[in-house]
DNA sequence: ATTTCGTGTCGTATGTTTACGACATATAGA
DNA sequence: TCTATATGTCGTAAACATACGACACGAAAT
């Protein structure tokens, strides 16, 4: 399968799943609210925040790195994580964008 | 860890990483395009429209279903699959919530 | 120079997701 | 009734996610 039929998905789905992913587990959105409202770019004791241990938070935020939501900018000793805006807007966009193409109607049989 | 800091996340968090969670797949964005676009509330050959076994398309549907975005009501032989309005309204109202809640000043460092 | 603190990496256990084939069931039509 | 079609369930393999402890490294402070 997989291959025998229309190919893969849209360049902008597969990026969107992308974005979703990154949304996916409630200590990723912990994070970005964290690091929204600490104006101050912060570093990792992001841990103090979110109710896990220190690696495990730090695996969510390679996560975020991943998908480019973040970016992690190191500073001497301590490193100075914060939201990509840039990215976090184009996000925005895709997703509004999604909500817009998928508008259902509620005639379900 | 886990639970000795401030228990586990706020419930509104819990319900936004549950319905990013449906949507983090390309194959599920697919799908809920193809439920919006399709008026008619057509049976599971969603298979057809999606390159993926019939299998794998029938497990996407029921992550779906379980985060409650799309319903699927018997009809003879036939299923009616469908996006439950109710709940899409819902999860837009909490994204949107979301990107509002999280707004980036780019000052990082 | 040595210690400490903040980081990051590795390994690992356990669970979940993704993908699919094979089997089961059930409705509608020949 | 028998058959075809649509659906759903089971099992399973491989990959990925989640959570964390233990170790390593490097900058700063002592």
């Amino acid at each position: 399968m997989i291959s025998n039929k229309s190919e893969i998905f849209p360049a902008e789905q597969q990026q969107a799943a992308v974005y979703a992913k990154a949304l996916s587990h409630p200590a990723r959105i912990a994070i970005l609210r964290y690091l929204a409202e600490t104006k101050v770019c912060i570093t990792g004791d992001i841990t103090d925040a979110i109710p896990l241990g220190r690696t495990t938070v730090l695996q969510h935020l390679q996560v975020l790195k991943e998908s480019e939501l973040i970016r992690g900018d190191i500073d001497g000793k301590k490193v100075c994580y914060c939201i990509n805006s840039d990215q976090y807007d184009e996000m925005k966009q895709l997703f509004n964008e999604l909500f817009e193409n998928i508008n259902p109607i509620n005639n379900c049989c």
